[in-house]
DNA sequence: AGCACGCCGACT
DNA sequence: GTCGGCGTGCTC
C-alpha cells in the first residue's frame, strides 16, 4: 500500500495543505491524479508517497479520517523538477498564496493541474439573455439578469453573482451559456542571418567580466543609455554560455511591445530560441513548452513567467529594462516580483543574474552602487550619436498667449515642418486610462459604472460607454441617464479625441493610434507597428506603451502632450515613473541616421525632474531622488508590504482594515501608514481599504502579516490580500 | 471554491 | 404545512 500526499486544485487558499489519499500502486511524485475530493472529481498534484505495511483500515484509525483512492494518474512523467518545485513552495510561502497556484503559474495550460482539455484550443465560456421574457425572481435573480442584459455578454468569470443565480437563470432559459474558441497567433519572425558584429571595447569589457564568474550565482546590473548596445552584449554573453554547454533565459518586459529583442535572438540563434509569450496559442505555447522541457533549445526569451521555464542546466538569466513594472505580477496570486524568483535560479545553478535598464530602479542601481551587485555602465552610443535634444515648452505662457488647444506653438510648428520632410513624428499623450469622462452641463452629473467608483469612458466606434475596471458596457443614448438633458460634455482628452484634432490641425497627417484600444484584437500591436514602419502613416500617437523599444528610423520629433501627468499621482515613484517614461519615449527619437529631437510640454518646467531629464542625466537623478525617499524613509531605504482588505460592506471593510493596521503597528512596532481608502473606492462592488507597512526584515513583519492572512481566511465577508514589495500603490 | 445540511420566510 | 433562498461547516 502506498499513502499519497496531494495539493488538490481548488484555488481557496484554506485548502493549501497535503491531503491523504491510498494506491496500490506506486505512483511517481509530481504528476497530476484525479481523485475524488468533498464527493467531487477534482485534480490533484502528488507532492510525496510512502510506501507502507498497514493496511487501509488502519492507517485510517491512525490518521482519524476515512482514506479514499486515487482514481488514475494522469502524467507518465513529473510536471516540474526538484528545483521548480522548491522555488514554488518557496514562492507559496512567501507570497502567502496557494502552492497549487504558484504550480500553476509555472506550467502552460495543459499541464495545470486545473484542466485537461484538447491541445490547441482555448474557449472562453460567455452569457448572455436569451429571448424568453423573465416573469417572477428573486432580487438577486434579477439583479443577475439585469447585469446580463445591460452588458450584452459576459464573460462567465465576470459575472458578480453565485454559481446558483447562474444555474437558476440558465434552468429558467433566461441566459445561455456560450463557448467561443480564442484564437491567438505567434510572433513570426524573418530569419536574416545578420552576423555578430565586433564589439566595441565597452561592451566587450563588461562581457569578458561577467563570463570570469560565469560558475558563480552573482547579480550584475548594465547601466547602459538608450542605444548603447545593451542587447549586443546580451547577444555576446548567451553564445558565450551555450558555449560552455549551459542554456540562458532572456527576460524582457512585454514582447508584444519589445519585438526587437526576439527578433535579435531568432537572428543569431535560429531553432535553438523558444519564444514564451502570452500571445501564444495554447497549442504553441505547450509546444514551445515542450520543446524546453525536453531540452531541445539553449535560449528562452519570454516575460515575467519565462523565469520558470524548465530548463535544467542555466548559465545565464538576464532581465533586460530591470525597471519595467511588468516584472511584477500583481493582479492574481502569486503576487511576486521576478528578481526574486531569478535570484533564487541563479543560486541554485551557480549563474550569473544580469540586470540591464537605461533607466535603473532605484532600488537596483542602490544596491549596485553600494557593491551588493556588479555595476557597469555603458555611456556610449552605438551610433556615436548624442541622445535628442530635449525643449520644455511651458503651457502656462501658451495659455497667456490665448493658445488654449493641447498643442504648443512650438510643438505644432515642429510636427508640421517633419511632416513636410517626409519623417515621422511620436506623440505621447501620457494619460494613465486616459479617461473621457461624460459630465451633464444640465444637472453636472458623472455618468459612472454602477460596480465601481470610476466614471465610464466613451467609446465612439462602438457608441458604447465602458468601464475599465469591470467590463461594464451601456450602449450610448445621448442623453444624461439622471435628467435625460441632451447637453452632454465630454471631459479630458483622450487619444481618439486627440487623433481627431491633429488631423483637423496638420495639413497631410495620417495618425495612427497606439493604445490598449486600438491594439485589443489580436496582433493589433503588430499591425499597427507595421502600418507605422510601411509609413502609411506619419505621425504615432500612444499611450505609455510607445515608450518601449520601438525603433523607427524616420521618427526625428518625439512629442510629450502632457509631461506632468504622470507626477502629482498618489505614489512616491511618481517622479521615478515620469523620469523613466519620458527618458524612454525619448530614446525614440533619431535611432539612425537621421537627428532626433523631443519636445516636452508642461505646466511646471521647473520640476526638479525635468532638471535631469534635459541632461539625459540618470545620476543626477539618481542623486536627487534618493535624497527624497531617505527622508520620506521609502524604498530603498525600506521594503513595503501592502495589506488590500476588501468587503462588499463598506463598514465591513472600514472596520476591519482598522483592526487589521492596529494589530501590526502594535504587534511589529514598525510605521504602519492607513488604513486609507483606496484611490478607488470600490471595485466590482467590493469597497477597498489599504494598509502599508515599512520593514527592514521581514523576520518581524511576516509572522504578523501571516496571522493576519489566517484569521480571514474563512471569512465570507472580507478578504485581505497581500503584496510583499508591490510596484502599484493602492 | 463548491457542495450538503439546515434554518426561516412566502406561497399552493 | 412545504418549497427553496441563503448562512455555516467541511473537504483526506
Amino acid at each position: 500500500m502506498h499513502l499519497v500526499k496531494v495539493l488538490v486544485e481548488m484555488p481557496a487558499l484554506a485548502l493549501d495543505q497535503e491531503f491523504d489519499y491510498l494506491s496500490v500502486k506506486e505512483i511517481p511524485p509530481r504528476v497530476r491524479v484525479n481523485i475524488l475530493f468533498n464527493r467531487r472529481n477534482v485534480i490533484g498534484y502528488v507532492t510525496k508517497v510512502e510506501k507502507t505495511d498497514l493496511t487501509k483500515g488502519e492507517l485510517e484509525a491512525r490518521l482519524g479520517y476515512r482514506l479514499s483512492y486515487i482514481k488514475n494518474v494522469i502524467d507518465e512523467s513529473p510536471l516540474l523538477n526538484e528545483e521548480l518545485e522548491t522555488i514554488a513552495f518557496n514562492l507559496a510561502r512567501q507570497s502567502f498564496s496557494s502552492k497549487i497556484a504558484c504550480i500553476q503559474t509555472m506550467l502552460p495550460k495543459q499541464l495545470k493541474p486545473a484542466t485537461v482539455q484538447a491541445v490547441g484550443k482555448k474557449y472562453q465560456l460567455y452569457l448572455s439573455v436569451s429571448a424568453k421574457l423573465p416573469e417572477r425572481l428573486t432580487k438577486r435573480q434579477q439583479e443577475g439578469y439585469e447585469f446580463v442584459r445591460d452588458k450584452g455578454k459576459v464573460k462567465l468569470t465576470d459575472f458578480p453573482y453565485s454559481k446558483a443565480i447562474v444555474d437558476k437563470l440558465i434552468a429558467l432559459e433566461l441566459l445561455v451559456k456560450t463557448r467561443e474558441e480564442i484564437y491567438r497567433e505567434a510572433m513570426a519572425v524573418k530569419l536574416e542571418g545578420i552576423p555578430a558584429p565586433e564589439l566595441n571595447p565597452d561592451q566587450a569589457k563588461i562581457v569578458k567580466a561577467i563570463m570570469l564568474k560565469k560558475d558563480t550565482s552573482f547579480t550584475a546590473l548594465i547601466h547602459g543609455v538608450t542605444g548603447s548596445g545593451k542587447t549586443e552584449v546580451y547577444l555576446s554573453l548567451a553564445a558565450a554560455t551555450i558555449k560552455s554547454g549551459r542554456q540562458v533565459i532572456m527576460l524582457v518586459p512585454e514582447i508584444a511591445l519589445t519585438p526587437m529583442m526576439v527578433k535579435a535572438f531568432k537572428n543569431r540563434f535560429g531553432d535553438t530560441v523558444a519564444v514564451i509569450h502570452s500571445r501564444l496559442s495554447s497549442g504553441q505555447r505547450y509546444d514551445e513548452y515542450r520543446r524546453i522541457s525536453n531540452q531541445e533549445v539553449d535560449i528562452v526569451v519570454g516575460a515575467r513567467s519565462a523565469i520558470f521555464a524548465p530548463l535544467a542546466n542555466v548559465g545565464l538569466i538576464v532581465m533586460d529594462e530591470e525597471h519595467d513594472s511588468s516584472y511584477k505580477q500583481d493582479a492574481k496570486s502569486p503576487r511576486y516580483g521576478t528578481l526574486n524568483v531569478a535570484k533564487m535560479r541563479s543560486r541554485f545553478h551557480g549563474c550569473p543574474l544580469v540586470l540591464g535598464s537605461a533607466t535603473p530602479s532605484l532600488e537596483s542601481y542602490a544596491r549596485a552602487k553600494n557593491g551588493v551587485y556588479d555595476l557597469y555602465e555603458l555611456t556610449n552610443r552605438i551610433n556615436g550619436r548624442d541622445l535628442p535634444h530635449i525643449t520644455m515648452v511651458d503651457m502656462k505662457k501658451e495659455l497667456k498667449n490665448q493658445n488654449y488647444s493641447i498643442f504648443s506653438q512650438l510643438l505644432k510648428d515642429k510636427i508640421q515642418a517633419t511632416i513636410a520632410k517626409g519623417q515621422q513624428v511620436i506623440l505621447l499623450l501620457n494619460k494613465r486610462g486616459y479617461a473621457t469622462a461624460i459630465q451633464c452641463l444640465e444637472c453636472g452629473h458623472v455618468i459612472k459604472c454602477p460596480h465601481c467608483d470610476v466614471s465610464l469612458t466613451y467609446h465612439k466606434d462602438q457608441n458604447k460607454l465602458k468601464c475599465h475596471y469591470c467590463d461594464y458596457q451601456v450602449d450610448f443614448t445621448g442623453r444624461c441617464p439622471d435628467c435625460h438633458s441632451p447637453a452632454l460634455k465630454l471631459t479630458g482628452e483622450g487619444t481618439q479625441k486627440v487623433a481627431e484634432l491633429i488631423e483637423a490641425e496638420f495639413e497631410g497627417a495620417k495618425v495612427l493610434r497606439f493604445d490598449v484600444d486600438s491594439t485589443r484584437n489580436k496582433d493589433g500591436h503588430q499591425k499597427i507597428l507595421e502600418q507605422f514602419e510601411n509609413k502609411e502613416a506619419n505621425i504615432l500617437l500612444g499611450t505609455q506603451m510607445i515608450a518601449k523599444g520601438l525603433d523607427f528610423k524616420d521618427v526625428t520629433l518625439v512629442g510629450v502632450l502632457n509631461g506632468d501627468a504622470a507626477l502629482n499621482l498618489p505614489d512616491f515613484r511618481a517622479n521615478e515613473r515620469c523620469f523613466v517614461l519620458l527618458e524612454q519615449v525619448s530614446g525614440r527619437a533619431g535611432r539612425d541616421s537621421l537627428e532626433g529631437e523631443v519636445i516636452i510640454q508642461s505646466y511646471d518646467i521647473d520640476h526638479p525632474v525635468y532638471k535631469a531629464l534635459l541632461n539625459h542625466d540618470y545620476h543626477q537623478f539618481f542623486v536627487q531622488e534618493m535624497r527624497i525617499r531617505k527622508m520620506a524613509n521609502y524604498p530603498p531605504f525600506v521594503h513595503l508590504a501592502s495589506v488590500l482588505v476588501t468587503s462588499k460592506s463598506e463598514k465591513n471593510a472600514a472596520t476591519q482594515s482598522q483592526l487589521i493596521a492596529n494589530y501590526l503597528k502594535k504587534t511589529s512596532g514598525l510605521e504602519v501608514l492607513g488604513p486609507a481608502p483606496s484611490l478607488i473606492h470600490r471595485i466590482e462592488d467590493h469597497y477597498r481599504y489599504w494598509i502599508m507597512v515599512k520593514f527592514k526584515d521581514s523576520k518581524v513583519i511576516y509572522p504578523c502579516l501571516q496571522n493576519v492572512v489566517a484569521k480571514y481566511l474563512n471569512d465570507r465577508f472580507v478578504q485581505v490580500v497581500v503584496d510583499f514589495n508591490p510596484y502599484n500603490q493602492i
